[in-house]
DNA sequence: TTGAAAGCGCTAACAA
DNA sequence: TTGTTAGCGCTTTCAA
């Protein structure tokens, strides 16, 4: 830092890097934004200078101008929690593969927010979305009249217009009230997701159907909403507890609810799993920590990220590409939290 | 969207809110950026276009003019962990109440990424940068050369130069030393962290602090270093536990290091805490899930994120505020994972 | 209290 | 293969 360069507030730009270098500045751009024709050794003298002045481009800028600003947007509920975390992983892991940086919006499920974020940042500023299960999607539309570039991770599109990840929700809540059946029990409840997310939905009608193939009738009393968190779950298990006939199994619909359903349960001052079985559905990295060590549907929750930014990208470098969804499979992880039927 | 908005990939801009509120588009900005001189009257005529047209503004553009892009950058290892999560969940509430948005940037340890990011977010598109425990420190000095913002999070700095928020590492890990001696264990093990970070040095002085003021001497043997990550811990402790004299009870550095140590420990053939004791350092969420429960150090991580938002801001709206320190305090928190010397 | 106009740093035609 | 130039949307003097 010499006087030359601490001499007030300013940036090098590529008319530092041009003047450097002896050419224009729009060699420069073309140079530093991979442009192709363009003579090597004028290449390796615009390289050498912006590297020796420690050139760093302006992205606001850039995407001002026009060009990509290779940064992507992730609209999350929150980051406090190990299944955003994973599937930050899996995105971010991705993302820097091809040096694309990352904007987080939290919405805490506040829908004005995401309504809000979803418009300003599709505004200039990022090169596409990935949606992480946002409950609000009446922006889709928009986005798709602009071709803005989205993906939707696990919350489908009813109009079949999106790019979405997601995995098998139905075909895992199955798996998990099969093995609880074939652990013997007969009442199985369930704690719901947020219903105004696809997958729990999906979730629960995969329970309902393990049920009816199993020839157990359906009983609504063993249904308790919930939505995804654990304070809710806790509430829920609390109410099913307290049934006349309650349950001895209990499937989930997330990981986090079934903490909520253990704390509950426990505080009926019942067993797990002697007394009553749980079983989640996630695999968050907390599952294995719990005691007892959470049985659960495993979702590739990084892999999901990673898919998502790979379908994002496809989109961005191919605009207009037809929406594709893709749908991961999911896997029973037994561990200790389920056992028969008392 | 009618025709008119539909027509090619536009956004609106201050030109047609001047234009549909009958002013001109520099008064649109004065009053989009809360300038104070406009009669009352034009000020609601602009905001209800805005409003009606569905206006937000372009960050790039606001930033590369001058303006504020009301864009903080955070600069963290991953995002994959309790504690980067917990504080990441401060920054986010206290950024919210404020209207500022999070550019996340992950440098996954990566010295050369974070030079990097560091260069490119202090140029231009963020108002102002927090480091969440960052290993490489060079670029502060041109931080500081530039008057950029920026807030040291859980990381010193040496020269004294910088905003720091922490917690009392030292008294934190003295009392969880103390508290093992007073449980009568003498051979106590240390899983430091990544040295590199200066919270890792200070935890590790209040250790030996608090052998020796109990007369304990110190033993090198006992120390085990770590990067305050799980695997590196599984295998420190590992190292310890196969020490001729092993110790009875270890502090680790942090809890991702204490699950780490748990996990060699049982598979060493010892129970916890019957045969082994073990405390941590952090109290993320998982803390409480793990069997058994872990005793740890509580840092208050969401609000050490809140207080460093609120020191960035200060700089932001008041530049070349003189650098401040502020260390939160620690606590011990008594679950299963201690007991007496066996 | 408001308008006109000069950039901010960059990309992408268009020329040469 | 390279240079010239017209904006992108906004903030901020400077005038009125």
């Amino acid at each position: 830092m010499d006087a030359n360069t601490s001499r007030k507030n300013r940036h090098v730009t590529i008319v530092d890097v041009a003047r450097e270098s002896g050419v224009s500045y729009s060699t420069v751009s073309r140079v530093l934004s991979g442009f192709e024709f363009v003579k090597d050794e004028t290449r390796q003298r615009v390289l050498n200078a912006a590297q020796r002045l420690g050139y760093v481009v302006n992205i606001g800028a850039r995407s001002l101008a026009g060009g990509k600003s290779k940064i992507i947007g992730v609209l999350v509920p929150g980051l406090d929690n190990g299944y955003i975390g994973e599937i930050a992983r899996g995105i971010d892991e991705e993302l820097s593969r091809v040096n694309y940086d990352l904007m987080v919006y939290t919405t805490h499920r506040h829908q004005g927010k995401e309504l809000t974020y979803a418009r300003a940042i599709a505004n200039g500023l990022t090169d596409g979305l990935l949606l992480i299960v946002p409950l609000v999607r009446d922006y889709l539309q928009a986005f798709q009249e602009q071709q803005f570039p989205y993906v939707l991770i696990d919350q489908g599109d009813p109009t079949n217009r999106s790019h979405v990840v997601d995995s098998t929700n139905w075909q895992g809540a199955y798996e998990a009230t099969k093995y609880l059946i074939e652990l013997g029990h007969q009442r199985i409840g369930i704690i719901t997701g947020l219903m105004e997310i696809t997958s729990a939905g999906e979730r629960l009608e995969g329970y309902k159907s393990a049920l009816t193939d199993h020839n157990i009738a359906f009983d609504p009393d063993l249904v308790a909403i919930g939505d995804f968190w654990q304070p809710s779950a806790y509430q829920a298990a609390l109410d099913l507890m307290s049934l006349k006939n309650p349950p001895t199994a209990i499937f989930a619909s997330n990981d986090l609810s079934a903490f909520g359903a253990m704390e509950a349960v426990r505080e009926s001052g019942l067993r797990i799993p002697e007394d009553v079985s749980i079983i989640g559905f996630d695999d968050v990295p907390q599952a294995a920590l719990v005691h007892p060590k959470l049985t659960t549907v495993r979702q590739p929750l990084d892999q999901i990220g990673r898919v998502a930014v790979r379908m994002l990208l496809e989109q961005i470098d191919n605009p207009g590409h037809p929406p594709r969804r893709v749908t991961l499979a999911t896997r029973l992880v037994v561990r200790d939290s389920c056992a028969s039927r008392p």
